[in-house]
DNA sequence: CCAGACGTTGTT
DNA sequence: GTCTGG
DNA sequence: CCAGACGTTGTT
DNA sequence: GTCTGG
């Protein structure tokens, strides 16, 4: 599964390795992105711009924002029957950037967390849905879930889920809500292990307060 | 037709 | 909003 | 994912 | 134990 991650690199070298010409997000390096928390994302917009949304969808239809605190993840093989995720998923298909992600492992009485991430250390693109929900009052919020596969060999070890990484090849692909969903599905696949790395980190990292480079150093 | 649900993960 | 169950 | 809270009533 | 908040 996936239920932190960073995006450790500036605002620049996300829109440039999205090819994005403009920014809302006001993205600094993070190490320690959570649930709830406010993120990047890179919806179908031209200009071709950086967004930002809430992580954790909210359906549309929601009542209260609660649901979305749970709702961080949607598995793969469900998308197209689950009511929450299948409006979305035929033209509300995003990518949220992401250069590594954490992992917990019980070991005794306490969980260990690793931090996983690409051998060449680039930032990738999460498989994500996103909606707009309006809250009783306020302004629309802007919300959003990653895509879940099974496991590849690299996180096996953790957990039977990890987030769906998507080729770099097929990221236009995804965004555009011209390509049919049923196109899409063969796409969220396991990434290849042998391009992966894992390692040990802190137990700092288990409070969302905690968010510094210091948190993917291996130990 | 209306009413009511609508989700994931891991752990026990 | 959309689907399922009654 | 983990951390942290977890309640009611009436009155201002 | 279970739910909400980050």
């Amino acid at each position: 599964m996936c239920g932190r991650y960073t995006l450790t690199v500036d605002e620049e070298a996300v829109m440039r390795r999205f090819h994005l010409d403009s920014s809302e997000a006001g993205h600094t390096p993070r190490f320690n992105i959570a649930p709830t928390q406010m993120a990047p994302v890179v919806l179908n917009e031209a200009p071709r711009r950086l967004s930002v949304g809430r992580w954790g969808l909210i359906p549309a239809w929601s009542k209260d924002a609660t649901i979305g605190a749970r709702l961080i993840n949607a598995r793969a093989e469900t998308l197209i029957e689950k009511p929450a995720f299948r409006t979305p998923l035929k033209r509300r298909r995003c990518l949220v950037p992401a250069d590594g992600f954490y992992e917990w492992r019980a070991e005794g009485k306490s969980k260990t967390p690793f931090f996983i991430r690409l051998k060449s250390g680039e930032p990738f693109a999460l498989a994500g849905l996103w909606e707009v929900w309006q809250p009783p009052t306020g302004e629309p919020l802007r919300t959003f879930t990653i895509i879940t596969v099974e496991a590849n060999e690299c996180i096996a070890p953790f957990h039977a889920r990890m987030p769906a990484i998507l080729p770099r090849e097929v990221e236009q692909a995804w965004v555009d809500p011209e390509t049919p969903a049923v196109e899409l599905m063969a796409v969220l696949a396991p990434f290849p292990a042998r391009e992966m790395e894992v390692w040990a980190v802190s137990r700092r990292v288990n409070s969302p307060a905690n968010d510094d480079a210091s948190l993917i150093e291996a130990i």
